[in-house]
RNA sequence: CGCGGGGUGGAGCAGCCUGGUAGCUCGUUGGGCUCAUAACCCAAAGGUCGAGGGUUCAAAUCCCUCCCCCGCAACCA
């Protein structure tokens, strides 16, 4: 019987557009996956994607096309990015298949047969505007602490999933198990959480509310809510996207990969799922960590989410999913930088691995006619031995690291063996022994070992950099399968018989110069809806929804003529204390002086902002911020982040009228 | 005292849990080689391990205090 191993990544959710986390995320399974393939496992890869919930609602009707059409047209860009990274996924989920919803249906219904969802009025702040409740801590004098909007309470039944009933369960389970939650750090966060009491989980929406939706089957003014229909799908895309025989024995999962932003969903909501199924629960659970960018969180007001397709188009797929892997320990946050990129592109890609190659085959165009000659045992030194050693040895330690899901040491390790090859050259300098008719024996010798790396490394590199191994493996004439089952026993030193002849094409990696910065990649296709709200957790990195200009109404001139701006004066600022943001000015607007508290604290200094002129809006109605009296307020250009203050570009007296 | 992460040669990091010659990559400098994608190989320089105090025969590592940076939360009239 073989192994089994099951992997899968979250499904994403349809309405955001795909960036390095999706990517980072994905690229890390399928390396899992080829890995375990190539060691003769039965394999099943899961990923796909998340297509119910309120945004995908919103968009369609936006688009005034049905949410299903929406989902659709949506559909390719996730799939078709994945072709790009050359992804092997065994199965693509969409929630919206028929088969997911009937066997969500199947697990809600068996939960409650036996009593484990009820049914309760649920009490709270509700927000119109932004379609959702808040906890009475979140209300702040009555209003939405995200819109600023008045909430009103309301009732609604619910159903309930009675969670509160299994923690003590899961917590023994993570006790006794230390590999289900991953890394350590992350498991001691959980194991926090249930810390405090658990409450049950509500898992339905009335269909007033939101309609797209799985329904529930004993009720069927409900749909049931997002997570619950999410999760349920590493249970259901088995069982219809796998071969039927297999689906029994490939659960439990091997390990899931998640974002650390949907760890405890995992760990928690799914596993106390799991076992009011009476399913076991999944080996691990490995959460991830984010990327940011040069530097900076990645969000699109930013400007700065990262486009694969551009990284693709610029490195090229399997340089992308070298650096992605390389850079950063799997379960650390990491920084991705055009330059850093650049940097190991050219000195492990092109110089390291890529130059060996070609030195190599050109050595055996040069001086063995194309051939991979045969070694001969009496002319092998201590050298020849060492670098036999390290080669026969790989394998093992990269089916250990990838064990701990430690890609960054996998690759290390490659590159070991790489670098020990480039010192081998040196020592034995072929090119010498080339000269010497007497030492044809030790050139061939030589150059078989050579041989024998770059196959090993093909092997080695298979899951990492599928294509690149591919074409290594045509240009040394290998005649061996390198995509399955190949190393069901680790390849063995010498085993292999050269008959065809080498050669040495066109650079693996060729140099490239520095990409400049401002070359970013184009903005999304416009068919794209700009909504990835808070609900979309499924997904690794869910983005703040943006401004969408088109949601602006129109405004006639008398309306605007009711603001009244003005040039004001600063004469003096302050920070206000434990604030970061906030600075409390006071300004000269001609006739009187105000007090304005401005969150500017981030760009400006209070040293530098006492003499400008600027614009403020004058007949605002005032507020307190912090507790102090803000009676107007400063304008300043930028989104989500302060930019720049306006100013006037003649030196006007304070209390001059804008218009 | 809101939560968390971090401060180690020019840059980016490892080491800290389980005290005992401070390590890796890049960069710099010098050298070697000419098979190769001006690539490769060797060597060297460069560090008060944020500050102070404590424990110890011994502290980057353990304990205390402080300073600074970065996330999150709050704040953005």
């Amino acid at each position: 019987m073989p192994n089994r191993f099951y992997v899968t990544t979250p499904i994403y959710y349809v309405n955001d557009v795909p960036h390095i986390g999706h990517a980072y995320t994905t690229i890390a399974a399928d390396v899992l996956a080829r890995f375990y393939r190539l060691r003769g496992y039965d394999v099943f890869f899961l990923t796909g994607l998340d297509e119910h919930g309120q945004k995908v609602q919103q968009a369609a009707a936006k688009a005034g096309i049905d949410p299903q059409t929406h989902c659709d047209r949506l559909m390719p860009k996730f799939k078709d990015l994945w072709e790009k990274l050359n992804i092997s996924q065994d199965g693509f989920i969409r929630t919206t298949d028929p088969q997911h919803q009937s066997v969500v249906q199947r697990c809600l219904q068996s939960l409650y047969d036996k009593g484990l969802i009820y049914q309760a009025e649920y009490t709270g702040w509700y927000c119109t505007f932004d379609e959702r409740f808040w906890t009475e801590k979140d209300v702040d004098q009555g209003l939405c602490p995200d819109c600023r909007r008045p909430v009103e309470q309301v009732s609604e039944r619910n159903y309930f999933f009675r969670m509160s009933q299994f923690q003590d369960r899961l917590k023994e389970h993570i006790h006794t198990h230390p590999e289900f939650i991953q890394p350590d750090s992350r498991r001691n966060e959980v194991l926090g959480f249930l810390q405090k009491p658990l409450e049950d989980l509500s898992i339905s929406r009335p269909k007033s509310r939101l309609s797209w939706g799985i329904e529930l089957p004993f009720d069927q003014d409900c749909v049931t809510y997002v997570w619950f229909d999410a999760l349920v799908n590493y249970l259901s895309g088995l069982e219809y996207l796998g071969s039927p025989s297999k689906t029994s024995e490939f659960w439990p999962a091997s390990v899931h990969l998640v974002g650390k932003d949907i760890l405890t969903t995992h760990a928690v909501y799914w596993s106390t799922m799991l076992m009011g199924m009476e399913r076991p629960l999944p080996q691990s659970i490995f959460a991830h960590g984010w990327w940011t960018v040069e530097g900076e969180k990645m969000s699109k007001s930013r400007g700065n989410v990262v486009d694969p397709n551009a990284m693709v188009e610029q490195f090229g797929t399997d340089a992308f999913r070298y650096f992605l892997l390389r850079e950063v320990p799997f379960g650390q946050d990491g920084d991705f930088s055009l330059k850093a990129f650049h940097s190991r592109y050219q000195a492990e890609l092109a110089n390291d691995l890529g130059n060996l190659v070609s030195r190599t085959l050109a050595m055996m165009g040069n001086f063995t006619n194309n051939m991979v000659p045969s070694t001969n045992s009496q002319t092998e030194i201590a050298l020849d031995q060492q670098l036999q050693q390290t080669a026969s040895t790989l394998f093992e330690k990269i089916e250990h690291h990838l064990h701990g899901l430690e890609f960054h040491r996998a690759l290390e390790t490659i590159w070991g063996l790489v670098h020990m090859a480039n010192q081998y050259i040196d020592k034995t300098a072929p090119w010498v022994l080339a000269k010497d008719p007497e030492k044809t024996l030790r050139l061939q010798t030589v150059l078989f070992h050579l041989a024998e790396v770059l196959r090993f490394l093909t092997y080695a590199l298979a899951p990492f950099m599928p294509h690149t191994a591919e074409t290594m493996k045509t240009r040394l004439g290998l005649t061996e399968d390198i995509s399955s089952a190949a190393l069901t026993n680790y390849p063995t030193w010498g085993e292999y018989t050269y008959i065809n002849p080498v050669t040495k094409g066109a650079s693996l990696f060729p140099k490239k110069d520095m990409p400049s910065t401002d070359e970013s990649p184009p903005p999304s296709s416009p068919t794209l809806s700009p909504n990835a709200g808070k609900n979309t957790e499924v997904s690794p990195t869910p983005s703040p929804p943006p401004l969408a200009p088109s949601d602006t109404p129109l405004i006639g001139i008398e309306e605007f003529q009711k603001i009244q701006l003005k040039v004001a004066k600063i004469l003096e600022a302050e920070r206000m204390p434990k604030s970061s943001k906030l600075l409390k000015l006071q300004v000269d607007i001609g006739a009187e002086r105000r007090q304005i508290v401005a969150g500017i604290g981030k760009k400006y200094s209070p040293e530098e902002l006492v003499g400008k002129t600027i614009v403020v809006v004058a007949n605002l109605k005032p507020a307190k911020l912090m507790g102090i009296e803000s009676q107007g307020m400063v304008l300043a250009a930028g989104e989500n982040e302060m930019l720049g203050l306006l100013g006037v570009s003649e030196d006007l007296p304070a209390g001059t009228k804008v218009k």
